[in-house]
DNA sequence: CTGAAAGCGCTAACAT
DNA sequence: ATGTTAGCGCTTTCAG
């Protein structure tokens, strides 16, 4: 069964024609005649024929590839847990497909830190997306500089020479604390960690929608982004402080769903106690219980437009940074 | 700052050397003195000089690069949401980078239906790594028989021509009846749709415990497996049936999750009332409240080991399937 | 220990 | 409308 491999010059021969023609009929280039071209594409169908993408590659000096580079804070190397994250992923993935190109998944550990080198001299992708801002944005900078095609999911509100795609997370936080206060919150909390850029946003609107609201009396709970250590800082809190606090806005899901854990096991009622709001609207808002109202980042919408940026770009176009638009979902929980 | 694109024979000229010594230099090739070597990988450090991966590749006919092909059941182009399934993919991308290839994220919509000729003949990747057997298994026996270098993630007890790693899904099912009726269920219900080759194993391994349990009253709910769809049958069920089932054991954690919102909201207690089993032990098990007994995956195992018998593949050696071990997490929801 | 040169399979400029 | 051919940048055989 092992097929031989057919080159581009056997499908010629096969077809009677020479390879420049076969390499233009496989491409559907209208120099050919149709009937050829037809001829051709089905031989190659019949024989299973692929064209060797690397020394396409080599020749065309690109590579119709978009590496996504996930761009994780830990120092360790790890798995990415977050399913907020890999959902955006997944839609980029979609997204990427749809326009014909491939999807490099990788990350600083493969890419090093000359990221331009390791992917567009190395001939590895045509462009890159960036997945996350996290802390230090040192190299995102620098591969930017070197004029390396680069599109970032991040804060759209970052002051840089690169093109950022993301949510509004100033309004998402404004309209968390307006709701917050509207269900009859006077304290509400902030629980995340405003170092990275899309929370200080989030924390940013936070803190003005309830200024605005005239509530003055908000607090900020730093943790790590991640349920454990919301509902380790919880319950700690509760332990200490005790229930100080009639609201939560969480940075993310994952964080309001630990942070409800340690309340429901305390037998502080969800929402009549707390009111609590989270952000992203994972899958698992909707099923957990209550239920969790949260700001909704529109996922799809985001792979669709990191893909466009990129391909704008890789067309030397000028593009610029935009602002997806977000929507509180209200359930149970507030 | 666009730095113009070093090529091997312009670093060569740079460190006084031929393109051969270079080439083999960057190789740590040891037919090339030590010191003429370190000279010129310090050359090639200094000006952020990158191999043409295209022009490698075409050469060396091999390319590096392994691909993960996502085999999702859906007819229609869908993103992934199943945090398990993006855990899986996670570890194998570890385990890949560990090994110094890189990974190509594929789905069956940029594969086709010719596995082989597109990844292999394509050189797009030296190896593929299918993530999910699904109901249908024909493509991936066309490319095991055409003999690409192929391991898939499912169930191990698979009769089948390829390799197969996955978890002891039958032990999973017995382990979780008997956990169940250990804790009092006379009536246990396994949730899911034994159409999937693993999901079977699941349903075979709770039928086999419970009846050497003695118990014989079990009940099959068939479903689609999201938890949306979990949620919506417990609800029907107990509408039309009443709580005619004292144990659910759920095919995946979503699953579970689902039909515990449904259980929680009609006020039936868990575990007083049912007590629930999941699978997977994704993250929001340990979150959930109350947090949800299941049976652990190893994920990170299985990333290992995918790619280690991928490697060994390609290199020429037979490997045959293998099953990971699971355990039962106790926790609250039994 | 190092260099010269062939050739991987494709595409496109330049014939015809 | 199609064919001839150069060359993309690398690795490796063969020759020193």
């Amino acid at each position: 069964m092992p097929h031989k491999k057919l080159k581009l010059a056997d499908l010629a021969k096969l077809a009677g024609v020479s390879t420049s023609t076969a390499s233009r009929a496989l491409n559907d280039n209208p120099l050919i005649k149709k009937e050829t071209r037809e001829r051709v594409q089905k031989l190659a169908k019949e024989h299973n024929f692929s064209l060797n993408a690397a020394a396409s590659r080599l020749r065309l000096q690109k590579t119709k590839v978009i590496a996504v580079l996930i761009n994780l804070d830990s120092e360790t190397e790890q798995s990415i847990d977050d399913p907020f994250l890999l959902k955006v992923v997944s839609d980029i993935n979609l997204a990427v497909n749809r326009q014909g190109y491939e999807l490099l998944l990788s990350n600083s550990f493969m890419a090093g830190t000359d990221w331009y080198g390791y992917f567009i001299d190395g001939r590895r992708a045509d462009g890159v997306i960036v997945v996350g801002q996290g802390k230090q944005q040192a190299l995102i900078d620098k591969a930017a500089k070197a004029g390396m095609p680069l599109v970032v999911w991040g804060d759209p509100k970052t002051d840089a020479d690169y093109v950022v795609v993301g949510s509004d997370n100033f309004l998402g936080g404004e309209l968390a604390a307006e709701h917050l206060i509207d269900k009859g919150s006077k304290n509400p909390m902030f629980l995340g960690d405003p170092a990275h850029a899309e929370l200080s946003e989030r924390y940013g609107g936070f803190c003005a929608g309830a200024e605005r609201a005239g509530v003055t009396a908000t607090q900020l709970l730093k943790i790590d982004i991640t349920s454990q250590a919301a509902y380790d800082a919880i319950n700690h809190k509760l332990r200490n402080d005790g229930l100080d606090f009639d609201g939560i806005f969480a940075c993310s899901d994952m964080v309001a769903l630990g942070a409800m854990k340690a309340l429901k096991e305390r037998y502080v009622s969800i929402p009549n106690d707390v009111h609590v709001v989270g952000f992203d609207d994972i899958a698992m808002a909707d099923i957990s219980f209550p239920s969790l109202t949260t700001i909704r980042q529109d996922t799809r919408q985001a792979g669709e437009l990191l893909v466009k940026k990129l391909l704008a770009q890789l067309s030397g176009q000028k593009v610029s940074s935009s602002q997806l638009e977000i929507a509180l979902i209200e359930r149970q929980s507030s």
